[in-house]
DNA sequence: CTGTTAGCGCGTTCAC
DNA sequence: GTGAACGCGCTAACAG
């Protein structure tokens, strides 16, 4: 009720009671390296500005730079798992050390157009794990987005380097089951249209190592969530001789094996990706294959932050990305 | 390559185009209602708006109303799990069509403090996930954000709204139990210490019912996702004549259940909360409860638009938030 | 009623 | 270390 009308604590104030301009205010905030502040000075206006809990204006800051320390994380609808909630934690940490701020926009296909989004927030960089068109990413671009990174879609060839960890997977866990003797494999594609961006490249890593490894392709089941489903797809791998199956991720993985169940087929080899809690407490516990989402995370910042320096990015780190979590099912 | 340099349309360059004012655009392109303008010049206007591709900038709108249309959701660092992630997809929409642009800000301890965030982005409105001290969310009204809602924590009194349907979840878990005839209950508290401001409104719900039911208070147990710290649990559980258990979530549940395999104890009745996928995979079948998402987004939603536009708050929705999914597992 | 003029909000940065 | 213009949209005051 007592609204306390504290306005807004501005750099004229800091600086008035520092008894100096507000250009000095600035430069002491900032640091600006072309312009030299006595000790002296810079301790007094530092010291009002605490006093004060001036805090600057970042809506002011963007309008005059054009830029501000917003970095936007575009998601589409899929449903999010905990990975990518990890995955972002580690982000906004990496990136909060740079002076960064991550926000996330769960996207909608409802929301009104996407450019909407980016306007409202004036971000130094935006990473979309959705698909842009062109035209989209070009317009941001225009607008004074520093970086758009695309890491799994078609944006500018060049930026879907981050495709590469999804093939990875797919080649980690077929490379594990045909090491195992396994000579047939199959491929658990999820049922949700929405996760094709990931499901892609991960079955494209298993074509690829199959082929590398002179196996089969894979014999491809879209398996939904549900054991009955699940157990027809796992008959029909079961009649033409798959005797192991890379699941989409652990949730389709533990459908497989619920399927398999189902069939009194349980001699099937899965597995899945991700290691989800439920993974490591299936029976059997789910064989799996996990990323680093720590090291994605600090690949992302190193990009982001190298770009809006205006430095090349960092090379995309390719091996120690993906872990194998041997476990009973495969 | 071929940078293409448009600098930024602004609304002078409509104005030119259409051949009026800034005002008058601006004008036009607010509807403002105190202002009227003749159906030429607002087409002229909007034409040329359209031609050149213009949106204001919301850095200098918000610089210069104090407001943004932005809404943050701070979320704490624990592990978020699809089911927020429906949420926040939900309350995304349902704010898109107020005109007003959801983002979400992973919490992290290791971030600088908070307020930094919000003065980044300077939200219309905050939904936080977290506890804020009483000195924080003054500091935020303050700062002109209109409306701080903790949806779980100890924010004004009047705006714990939302632990009513975390309580209300731990009385429909025990309630089915009880009305299945078990006397003797147990809770499966989770090990992250992070998920407290989950539990404990969950488990006073178990209280509630309980006591209201005659039967005595829950036996807690913390209960690792791990199995076989999840028998050690279950054995104790027995032992004291429990025969039924409410656990934080499905996850734990799981645990839950992979703990009595191994403890031999299988006739455990056990009810979860969230119905993920592995709960409906698992053997047996999880019993859940789950929370109804989009209507939690709809309160949310119309909560936070009511207060920017300085209107009453909603009525909280009670009932039918929380649904009973029966399966074999209770 | 229609539309214009002008100043504000606040931090940044160049010229003195 | 300072003065002052600038970035861009909003809106009160005012003129046809």
């Amino acid at each position: 009720m007592a609204e306390t009308n504290h306005r807004r604590v501005t750099s004229a104030d800091v600086a008035q009671l520092a008894g100096v301009s507000r250009a000095t205010v600035s430069y002491v905030m900032n640091d600006t390296p072309k312009q030299t502040i006595s000790a002296d000075t810079r301790t007094r206006v530092l010291d009002a500005a605490a006093r004060l809990g001036y805090a600057p204006s970042a809506a002011a800051r963007t309008l005059r730079t054009g830029r501000s320390d917003v970095v936007l994380c575009l998601l589409p609808d899929w449903p999010i798992g905990p990975e990518v909630g990890s995955m972002l934690g580690n982000l906004s940490t990496a990136l909060a050390r740079q002076g960064l701020t991550l926000v996330v926009h769960p996207g909608n296909r409802e929301d009104r157009p996407m450019f909407e989004i980016w306007k409202a927030i004036t971000p130094a960089a935006v990473i979309a794990y959705a698909d842009f068109s062109p035209g989209e990413i070009e317009a941001m671009r225009a607008a004074g987005v520093a970086l758009v990174v695309t890491p799994l879609g078609r944006g500018s060839r060049d930026q879907r380097e981050l495709a590469v960890p999804q093939q990875l997977i797919g080649r980690q866990q077929a490379g594990h089951l045909i090491s195992a003797g396994h000579t047939r494999i199959g491929y658990a594609y999820p049922d949700d249209e929405r996760l094709r961006i990931f499901a892609e490249p991960r079955l494209a890593g298993v074509r690829d190592e199959c082929r590398a490894s002179q196996v089969g392709g894979p014999a491809i089941e879209t398996v939904a969530l549900e054991a009955e489903q699940a157990a027809s797809a796992v008959r029909r791998w079961h009649a033409t001789g798959v005797t192991a199956v890379c699941a989409y991720n652990d949730e389709v993985a533990l459908a497989v094996l619920a399927g398999a169940r189902r069939a009194g087929l349980v001699a099937l080899a899965v597995i899945g990706v991700d290691d989800i809690p439920a993974a490591r407490l299936a029976e059997p516990a789910l064989t799996t294959v996990t990323t680093d989402q720590a090291a994605v995370a600090a690949y992302l910042s190193a990009t982001v932050v190298a770009a809006i320096h205006g430095r090349p990015a960092p090379a995309v780190p390719t091996a120690e990305l993906v872990h194998l979590v041997r476990r009973e099912s495969a």
